[in-house]
DNA sequence: CATTGTAGACCAAACGCTTGCTCAAATTCG
DNA sequence: CGAATTTGAGCAAGCGTTTGGTCTACAATG
């Protein structure tokens, strides 16, 4: 995860994710972090204008609607960890490096830095409106597509054993629920649980 | 899961689940079966009236509260559940038979006829008042502590190798997240996924 | 240099609606 | 009859959102 900062760096001043220093940027990380802690239903567009010091009614000069802020909190979560994702798998072209890069950018796409917004995209779905389901399915499925590239070869090679898809959706669920349990500087490092969910989907000690 | 049927009417008969045909039970089930569907806060008192066919007001003479009703699924989700799974590591002596079958009632647990009330209480642990989440715990950390045993005989057997605590908080995780995925009579019945599940916690095909 | 225009950010108040829940009266039932 | 149950109206609180207007910074204009 050494270039993640980089790229993040990169993407702001692209303009593909807002500034952190705007005004939207500070709405938009304000609510990630109350999503997260709270829930989206039980975040109010009030708690949001407490935390920023913005009072409510102006949090809709930035975004048309709350819906709108969980949207942008989900698209540009996978925008910026895609991009991790894509960058860090061009510099490891050996099958197994680049599961094991899969499993780790994941986690730290759960518990890094940025932890909020990933933990959101999942948890919040069903809370999400139907265009915005539309527009972040698509890059979701570009997402998961990569992981089910790198399986199916993983599969043919021998690495693993089980069937891609089901494989899959096995490893979602274990890395979804780690933010439930893990925590920083428990005696077990995101290193450590890197090679602990690689065992699980080779089967063998990393 | 042969005899679930066999200890519900059991549990039913001796008061500690509330029988589905009494005006009780049909709110809680039904409850259960919305606040899956569209999320505890998304389901109103008035959505269970409706589907019930009993008028809002009346829904508080059978609860207390809204929340007495989110207490009352779990409880009882966990009590059938457990009831269940100690029964049948009663008749499956053998440590690989436990293993199996911890996996496989939990699978059943989430996916089974049931299967709503089960991933209310993974869901929905957050909008429980903190009485309410004081009484689950404990039932919780029952249902914990056996899979717990029964991991730590199979670390010190040697059939898993992973840390028995860790092995546990991955494999809730993949379990969890089955109800997004799973569907019954798509080529992969439960059997087969217990298959999978076995194979990820022990790294062999079974 | 002073004045005016403009645009983004923000404020204060309130609107319309939904929510969980209450309650007195009516009804049903043993 | 009396107790349990159901009814339907309605309350108080909280919600997302709208509105009309102010403040500030800065560029254009005379």
């Amino acid at each position: 995860m050494e270039f993640s900062e980089e790229i993040r760096k990169e993407l702001i001043e692209s303009g593909k994710i807002t500034d952190p220093k705007s005004p939207r940027g500070v709405v938009l990380n304000t609510a990630a972090r109350l999503f997260r802690r709270k829930g989206y239903l039980q975040t109010t567009v009030r708690d949001i204008g407490r935390e920023t010091g913005i009072l409510p009614g102006s949090i809709f000069h930035h975004y048309r609607s709350k819906d709108e802020i969980l949207r942008t909190v989900m698209e540009e979560s996978i925008v910026l960890n895609l991009g991790r994702l894509k960058r860090a798998l061009e510099s490891r072209p050996a099958l197994e490096d680049r599961l094991r890069t899969l499993i780790s950018v994941e986690l730290y796409a759960m518990n890094g830095e940025t932890g909020e917004a990933w933990s959101v995209m999942v948890d919040e779905w069903r809370n999400l409106s139907e265009e915005g389901k539309a527009t972040i399915l698509r890059l979701r499925e570009e997402y998961e597509g990569i992981w089910l590239d790198v399986l199916r070869e993983a599969h043919q090679a021998g690495v693993v054993t089980m069937e891609p898809d089901i494989l899959r959706k096995l490893l979602a669920g274990s890395l979804h629920w780690t933010p439930t349990w893990f925590r920083h500087g428990g005696g077990l490092s995101l290193e450590d649980l890197t090679d602990r969910v690689w065992q699980l989907a080779t089967g063998h000690r990393p």
